[in-house]
DNA sequence: AGCACGCCGACT
DNA sequence: GTCGGCGTGCTC
């Protein structure tokens, strides 16, 4: 009797099922196969073990049929779920369920016959030119030296590249280098940065050598990217986002991970919680393929290996066509505010910055890193803030749909029409209205609240959407453009935003993140950060790090040929040793500031973090088995746990939340201490066997 | 993660 | 008298 270990889209290891006579011939180790699971669902699965030993005390179940005629994942891929699910401490089926494509791991659907070729057809295109740009002598020497270290055994390189220095081109010319020696390369961007700016670019070069792939292909098109790798033929270049790291390589000889700093390259919520440049690093590893991690301004973990050596490092400081950095101006606004010369959210001088640019037919970009009206909201007379009813967080007022929004779980509330706290304004409520406090609003919005109501409660601090509005006031005949989560929903209508922008339809921009990456635009003389102290005021050992990079890149947006660029950067915190290390794009001093700290306070580069999240519906309860947690780590981890704490949002989707903070030295061997967290879950779970609390781990957290 | 099974409130 | 709420338990 045959049996086979099957991996399914579940949130465990393997299953074990009965390999029918007729089935066997077909099945190897890789091999995608339709299996029953439970009562009445089936599963497409991968064999990741074939064998003759039948496990004790299970009723086993037979593999219904074999889904490909060939193996779809390969030994590497193998090895590589692997690595993911013992490092990220996640099981076998959440690797696979990020791996691949719903539709191949869909056991009820029969594989497609072949759907129109257009999926591959609109990736594909030309044959591609070798129409490579020539590089300048400082391209030329940055291009030189990642090849040198490469070549003297340095397989990672840090390439340090200020902003518009040209990387791009850099990168070209390493992957038509990679190309001539008949490798596979796989470039890696943040998911936000793939914009058709940088796949236009490497599709005019690499034509249909090239293939693309994120998230907002549909799932039929990155099934059949997925396939296409399998193929004899695959694509040589992938020019990918975060999951990208999973396709099928045969040859794969570079890996470029562009914005290496970003922290979304971590994955935040379903498991695996992997980091894909670290990750990339490893698959680079078992395939002997080089690296290149590129930014203009590293992770402080990336630049610390870089100077113990461990990394290769080629800085690139000439800004391409001699285009000179902006020049960065600080207002503080705490002061303005006290002496009231803000109008709302705009300093006079970032007010005269704008009319100047306008005046000289230039474009404006204004960054906030908040969407919506306001912050929050409050009754005017007793000071009620309506808060998520499912999570820890106050609601965002979005004026437009005349609805309160919770940012965190995205769920939608009428704005109410009196104050449920204190009652004023009491109007007799409509007979069939609970006149307790919100109620969700249904998904489509036509709710619209009285006029008076918005003057019942006064908006609190300003959003993207209140910035519009005050902007408008301020420039009435200034053309608006505004790119944030409600405007720029879609693909097609973030692309739409930035191209009317880019063709000078708009006048200003108004922003959240979402502007700060990937983007040049020719015609913008002036930046406005409207509020630094949002990302400053995160209670995070990262956020000065994090705002350093947000606000350099933000202020990379700056200048045009000829003429320098002009950054207003309004804060609350003009004095912080950080905002200066900004304003002279002092990288160095930043390092060596954040390195002490870290250092100090025993934080990443000098200790590994693993957070343990534990959650539970009873807030009292949760409190207790924490607190229990904690101790028994404690005893096992003695020195390295910090906690429990209530994170920032301490509460989700009605679930309270705690978190535990391990701070693992160097030293400790991971494997020894996964398998020691492991162990402490398990007494931990017996102990409590009654209650239900979930626990789960965040290795390198971000 | 799904999805079924199981015990307590408002409807024809 | 039932429809249905989501608590909890299992999946080879």
């Amino acid at each position: 009797m045959r049996f086979a270990d099957v991996i399914l889209p579940v949130p465990f290891e393997t299953f074990t099922y009965i390999v029918p006579d007729a089935l066997s011939a077909g099945l190897v180790r890789g091999s995608r196969v339709v299996v029953p699971l439970g009562k009445n669902k089936h599963y497409a699965g991968i064999v990741a073990r074939l064998h003759t030993q039948q496990p004790p005390d299970v009723q086993l179940k037979e593999i219904e049929r074999v889904a490909d005629a060939q193996p779809v994942v390969n030994e590497q891929q193998f090895q590589f779920w692997q690595w993911i699910a013992d490092y990220y401490m996640s099981p076998l089926g959440d690797v696979y369920k990020a791996a691949f494509p719903s539709r191949l791991k869909d056991g009820e659907a029969p594989t497609p016959k072949r759907t129109r070729r257009t999926i591959v057809d609109r990736m594909a295109g030309h044959a591609g030119a070798g129409i490579t740009h020539p590089l300048s002598p400082a391209q030329q020497t940055a291009f030189d030296q990642i090849v040198q270290q490469w070549a003297s055994g340095q397989t990672t390189v840090l390439l340090h590249g200020v902003t518009s220095s040209g990387k791009t081109e850099i990168y070209i010319h390493l992957i038509q280098r990679a190309l001539d020696a008949g490798q596979q390369v796989l470039y890696l961007l943040p998911e936000i940065a793939l914009t058709t700016q940088i796949t236009d670019r490497l599709r005019h070069v690499f034509g249909s050598r090239l293939g693309v792939y994120h998230s907002k292909f549909t799932d039929a098109e990155r099934e059949a990217i997925y396939r296409h790798q399998l193929s004899a033929e695959p694509y040589d270049v992938i020019l990918g986002a975060r999951s990208s790291i999973f396709l099928p390589f045969q040859r794969l000889g570079l890996i470029i991970v562009d914005e290496e700093h970003e922290t979304s390259y971590k994955q935040q919520d379903p498991q695996p919680r992997y980091h894909a440049r670290n990750a990339a690093l490893v698959l680079a590893r078992q395939f002997g393929a080089t690296t290149l991690l590129g930014t203009a301004t590293p992770s402080i973990e990336t630049y610390h290996l870089a100077q113990d050596g461990r990394y290769g490092y080629v800085p690139l400081t000439e800004r391409f066509r001699g285009l000179e950095l902006p020049r960065v101006e600080v207002v503080d606004i705490k002061r303005l505010r006290f002496q009231k010369r803000m109008k709302g959210a705009f300093s006079p001088r970032l007010v005269e910055a704008i009319t100047e640019a306008l005046s000289h037919r230039e474009q404006a970009i204004l960054f906030l890193n908040r969407r919506g009206f306001s912050n929050l909201i409050t009754c005017n007379r007793c000071g009620w803030v309506p808060h998520c009813q499912h999570c820890d967080v106050s609601l965002t007022l979005h004026k437009r749909t005349h609805t309160l929004v919770c940012h965190y779980c995205g769920a939608v509330y009428q704005l109410p029409e009196h104050c449920p706290s204190c009652h004023s304004y009491d109007t007799p409520p409509a007979l069939d209205t609970p006149p307790t406090s919100l109620r969700p609003a249904p998904a489509p919005l036509h709710v619209s609240a009285s006029h008076d109501a918005q003057e019942r409660f006064v908006p609190i601090g300003a959003g993207t959407e209140r910035i519009e509005e005050q902007i408008a006031r301020l420039f009435p005949s200034a053309r608006l453009l505004r790119m944030d989560l409600d405007t720029a929903k879609t693909r097609t209508a973030y692309e739409k935003i930035v191209g009317d922008f880019a063709a000078g339809e708009a006048d200003i921009l108004i922003g959240t993140q979402m502007v700060t990456k990937g983007l040049d635009f020719d015609h913008v003389s002036v930046v406005g950060i409207l509020d630094a102290d949002t990302m400053l005021n995160v209670p995070d050992f990262r956020s000065y790090e994090r705002t350093f990079h947000l606000l350099s890149q933000v202020a990379g947006r700056a200048g045009r040929k000829g003429r320098q660029g002009t950054v207003i950067l309004q804060t609350r915190s003009a004095d912080l040793p950080l905002i200066q290390q900004v304003v002279d794009n002092d990288y160095e001093g930043m390092y060596r500031d954040q390195l002490a700290e870290r250092e100090l306070f025993r934080y990443p580069p000098f200790t590994r973090l693993i957070y343990v999240f534990l959650r539970h519906r009873d807030n009292d309860i949760l409190e207790h088995l924490a607190e229990d947690f904690a101790q028994l780590l404690r005893q096992r981890f003695p020195d390295m746990v910090l906690g429990p704490d209530r994170p920032a949002v301490s509460r989700v989707q009605s679930l309270f939340i705690r978190k535990i903070m391990l701070k693992v030295p160097h030293t400790a061997p991971p494997a020894a201490v996964r398998q020691t967290l492991y162990d402490t879950q398990r007494a931990f779970l017996e102990r409590f066997a009654a209650t239900h609390v979930n626990i789960y781990f965040d290795a390198d957290p971000m």
